[in-house]
Formats: structure tokens, sequence, C-alpha cells
DNA sequence: GAAAATAGTTATCGCGCGTAAAATTTAATT
DNA sequence: AATTAAATTTTACGCGCGATAACTATTTTC
């Protein structure tokens, strides 16, 4: 195919026949050349496979093609999967996600904005450890980059936030949870980093009363991200204390939810909604490993393709109108109950 | 602090009273400059917080210090584990990783790959589909780019492998399930994309002969990266025929074995190593959440931690060195035998 | 304290491309 | 065929920094 290798933009316009400005033009929009000239320089792309140099193209361009995507923590398979979503959403966009993970440190989400910020970035899509985040450089870094946050929000901080409405899921939940037998007890660490934690206390607290019934908290001490650890173990602890003053569990989150049902199997217990089971035990996140828990865990769904095309497309639509928001938007998506084995 | 922003080098050359070139050195190596004369640069830079343009840097430098790092599904807690350890070693050394998963997808690997080049990576670290990656893509990208795999090997391709021995440590844990009760059946996919899966099938039947016992070995059909799913459908499906022939399987990998574990929690049989238990299932890679599994799966664990720095540190050895390898090097860390209940 | 080595300065070029203005060509319209 | 609008070409400049050469200042060495 390529005789000689095309060295850069203005070397492809010798081969090709086209000046280097339109080829410029072609570059940063196909559809801005005329057809005839378009196909004249898809057709020499095909003979000599010139791309023009990265560095070169993002230095001049006022705005970089690309979007920051920062999560949390990447080993959380919730976020590897939502960080997937987001990802193939720029990419049919045609942007360039960079994905950056911030190892479940604070401190890292912070060096990440910055490291973003020298990439020039068109927008971030930002999901933010929460309480634990450092507010006012996520608010400093707004001020110069467009950013949607998602999964959890940071309080009048950026454009636009998407999530899951964890009034409307927990209701779901503990709605159906009352209905088919005791109403839940609900179990959580004591100093949850993410703020969906706190909401889903509060919504929990609701709905208990909403349906009559008194409500029980149990928070666990616990630090870090090993949530399955501290659900086994504290969880396991408390099963064997006979501390849960109901047969029913609802976790803050899927993962805790893995752990206890561990030691609830360690225990001896079986875990269902059958008539030889001992307790119920429910989870928030429908994560992707939860259908082959033993049992299979009940939990609410998130929807995370809805979120994450939501905060993608947010985003775009911020950077293509060029104009920040006038208001800051919020979109929360209903969860879905996914009844399995487990209550 | 910062009085007025400071556009470039150039301006701010003026309020450290530093020249630009010895400006330049010092971004590229702080140590390259007169101790008294980096005390000067680090005292304006604390007051002016400066940061050399990345796209204008890169586009001159001839090397960047940018490490691609390419993994095949970052859903797959496994390689977002080792992922995140190669990250990491990347910023400890100094340079810029950029992770890229494939989605599952060995076309979107290929597109990977030709993102990267367009960056001028000074290395890429690449855990490759296998068989079903385009070997000659593969091949053609680490004549331009110094490329370490690992995980999975590409035979001949790249400056070096790094990896797991899988003869070792399927030795190993077939010795022990041989030992400690019935001979392992070898339950796995038809079609494995991954390599190591051949590897392990050939080391299991090398081992049963050592051992003297006949080889049984269980292929089933199934696509795509849901290895749970297939373990659990597939698997359940074997072991409600009777088709084991013995009490005891091994699994291909961890995620199949969860999936057989969930299916023999749904068919009532009590899986493990006590005389209440129907059978034994093992698994091989010590996935995070191996341990987690009711009851916690029996596995032989993956050394992630030196799989990643070995395959980092081999990687800038031969940047630094700015010379490809004489010979290609396999690195083959040993497995480790995890014991839980599951057998 | 003079010579040698090291570090810093000034000056200048080049990288590959975006972008703007003016001149020219091409296509669309009446 | 003449008019007009749109697309392309020419020409020229600028982006921010790496790299180098020739020169000067500072520090080491004996």
């Amino acid at each position: 195919m390529g005789q000689q290798k095309i060295r850069n933009m203005e070397e492809f316009a010798a081969v090709s026949g086209i000046s280097r400005p339109t080829l410029s033009k072609y570059f940063n929009d196909p559809d801005s050349v005329r057809r005839s000239t378009r196909e004249k320089i898809e057709a020499a792309l095909s003979q000599h496979d010139y791309r023009p140099n990265v560095y070169a193209v993002n230095q001049n361009r006022r705005k970089t093609r690309n979007i920051g995507v920062v999560v949390p923590n990447l080993s959380d398979p919730f976020f590897s999967e939502i960080g997937r979503e987001v990802e193939l959403a720029c990419l049919a966009a045609g942007y360039s996600p960079i994905l950056l993970s911030s190892h479940g440190n604070p401190a890292q989400e912070r060096a990440n904005l910055d490291s973003l910020r020298a990439l020039k970035p068109a927008g971030v899509l930002l999901a933010p450890f929460g309480k634990a985040s450092d507010r006012e450089a996520i608010a400093r870094f707004c001020r110069d980059v467009p950013v949607v946050t998602f999964d959890a929000n940071v309080e009048g901080v950026c454009e636009a936030f998407v999530g899951t409405d964890n009034f409307q899921s927990v209701e779901l939940i503990v709605e159906y949870l009352c209905r088919s037998g005791e109403p839940p007890c609900f179990f959580e660490m004591k100093t949850p980093s993410n703020p969906n934690a706190n909401k889903r206390r509060q919504a929990y607290l609701e709905a208990m009363e909403r349906h009559g019934f008194a409500p029980h908290i149990h928070q666990v001490p616990g630090e870090g991200w090993n949530f399955e650890e501290i659900g086994a173990i504290e969880g396991g602890r408390l099963i064997s204390a006979g501390a849960f003053e109901t047969d029913t569990v609802l976790c803050s989150n899927d993962r805790l939810a893995i752990g206890m049902l561990s030691a609830a199997y360690e225990l001896g217990l079986r875990v269902g909604h059958g008539k030889d089971c001992a307790m119920r035990i429910a989870g928030q996140d429908d994560h992707p490993f939860s259908r082959y828990t033993c049992p299979p865990l009940t939990t609410i769904a998130q929807d995370y393709g809805a979120i994450a095309n939501r905060a993608a497309s947010t985003l775009f639509r911020i950077i293509e109108s060029e104009t920040r928001l006038t208001e800051r938007e919020e979109t929360l998506f209903d969860g879905k109950l996914v009844m399995r084995a487990s209550a």
C-alpha cells in the first residue's frame, strides 16, 4: 500500500493533491468539505495511512476532543461496569475518553483532576467519592472545565448530576420486604464515604414510618473499600449476637450483602424466603456478581446504562453548545426491584 | 499566591529569573540542574503554579513518558486488579499510564493499539486476548513500540512476557486434590480464548498421569465473557446429569467455579470437603471474590503484584536502556495454593 | 589563585498543525 | 450565459516547547 512514510500533513497534501488547510478542515470535521474532495482524501488515506499528530493538533486547537472519566475505584465492578458504558458513549460520539481510577483514595481523585487539567479536556465525567472528596478542589476544577457528576452527588457543584433515586428505590424494596415477610433492619457502615448511603438510610427511615414499622439501623465500624470483608466480619458478628430485631436485613449496598451472605453461610444459616430459611438478606445496586451469590441476591438494580448515557449526553450537549448550563440539572433514574432467592 | 496566569515557559522564566532552556532541563529532570537553581525554580513554582503544556512537550520530545496499558476486559475484577497494580508501578517510576480496556472485544484491542500508536508511548504493557488477538497487528505494533505482555502469552511476539507458571500451579492443586480426596475432573469452556486455558488443560493431563489417575475433561459450549453464567448453566447441567466421574471438579478459572458453585447451591448440593458434602469444587486465579463465595473457593492464587511489577520494571529497563532485548524473556511466577472450604 | 570543569544564558531553529485573509476555482442559480 | 454563493488554494503567522551552539558565569580542583 503505502510507498514511503508520510511524516506530516504537508507531505500528505502533496500525495493527495489537496491543500493542507483543507485537509485540516477535513480532519476536524469530514463533513465540512465537499463530497468530491472528501472522497479524494479518503482514497489517498487508504493508500498512505496518515494520521495527524495528536500532540500538534491538541496544542493548537482551542478545545481538545478528550473527555476525562474519573471513577473512585475501578476494582469495584460497579464502577468498572459503569465506566465501560461511559467510555463507549464517548467513543460513539466521536470523543476520546481517558479513564482514570482514584484507587479508592480521595487524594488520588485530586491528583486525577490535576492530570486532567493538563490535558485540557473538553469535559469531564466524574463519579466523586462524595463526602471524602475535596469539595473545593472539585469546585475549582468545574470553573475551568465542564463537569457532569454521576453516581454520587456533590451538592451544588458541577453542571449536572445523574444518579439513581434512592428514595424511590429504597421505598420499592422496603415495601416488598414488608409485604412478603418481616420488615427489614438496615445494615450499613458507620462512616460511609458515599453520599448515597446517607440518602438510603434516610429513605429507609421514611419508608418504614410510612409502612408503620419501627426502623432498626445497625452501623458497623470499618474503613476502606473492602466492603465484603466488613459485611462478612461485622455482619456475622451481629447475626451471631442475635442483634437484628427481625429476620430480614436490608444492606446499604450489594457488596456488604455479599459479605453478610458468606457470613450467614459460615454460620450454617439458610438465607431466603422459604420456610426452612433462618433469615432474609437484600442489597442495593445489582452488583454484577449478585446474580451468582448463594442464594442469589434480591436487590435494587440501578440502571447503569441509562445513567452512563444520560451523563455523557448531558456533557456533550454542554460541550457542543459552548455555554454552561443556566441551571444545574439533577436527573435521577428509578431503581428496579430484582427479586431473587435471598429475600 | 499566583498574581497573574503564567501562559508559557517564557513567562515563567521571567518571573523565576531562570532562563527558559534551564527550565526545560529542570522539567525533564529536576536533578539535572544545580541544587541552588532547583530551589529557586521550585520556590517560583509554588508561587505561580505553572505546568508545561503537555502537548507542546510531547510534540517535541523524541519519546513521551506515556505508557499504554491494555487489558482485555476491565469488567473482570482480575484485570481491574492487575491493571491497578500496573498503573501504580508506572506512576511510581515517573511515567504516565494510559489505561485502555478492550471491553472483551478483540477488534477493540486492535483499535486500542492504533490509538496508542498515535500517542507515541514510550512503551506498552499488554494483556492480550491470546488466540483471539490479531497476532499480526500486535507483531507490527511491537516493531514500533517496546511491548511487554502479561497474563496471556503470544508466542514469540513482543520483548518479554510475564505470567504465572500454569504447570507448576496446576500440579500444586491437582496434587492437593488427589491427596485429600477423589482426583479431580477438569471443567472448562470448549473454545477458550485465553491461552492459559490450554496450558492448564495440558498441565492437568500431565499432573493426573503423574499421579496415576485417569483424567476426565469436560468442555462446555459458550461464547463471550460471561463465565459465571456459563459455569452456572453448563456446570449445573453436568452436575444434574451426573456427568462428572469423581466428586471433585477443578475449574479452568475462578469465574467458572463461581458459576458452578451457584448451580450446586441451586441443586441443594453441599460443596466442600466435609463428610456431609456432595462434591468439591476448585478454581484457579484467586479472583477477588473467591473469598466470599459459599463456601469460600479453594483455588490457586496468581501473584498479581509480582506479575504487574515485573512486567512494568522489565518495560522500564527496555525503555531506559534504549535498546531492545537481544533475547525474548519469559518470566513465570509460581502460583500459591489457597485452601478454603470448597475443596 | 589559576586552570578546568560544570552550569547557566542568549539566540535561533524546528516540530506539526490551527487559523486567518486574500485570491482563485468550482458549483449552483436564474 | 451571466451572476452569485460556496468551496478550495495560497500565503503567512503563531502555538509552546525541545534542542543546539556559542558564549559567559559559577564552582571545583590541586
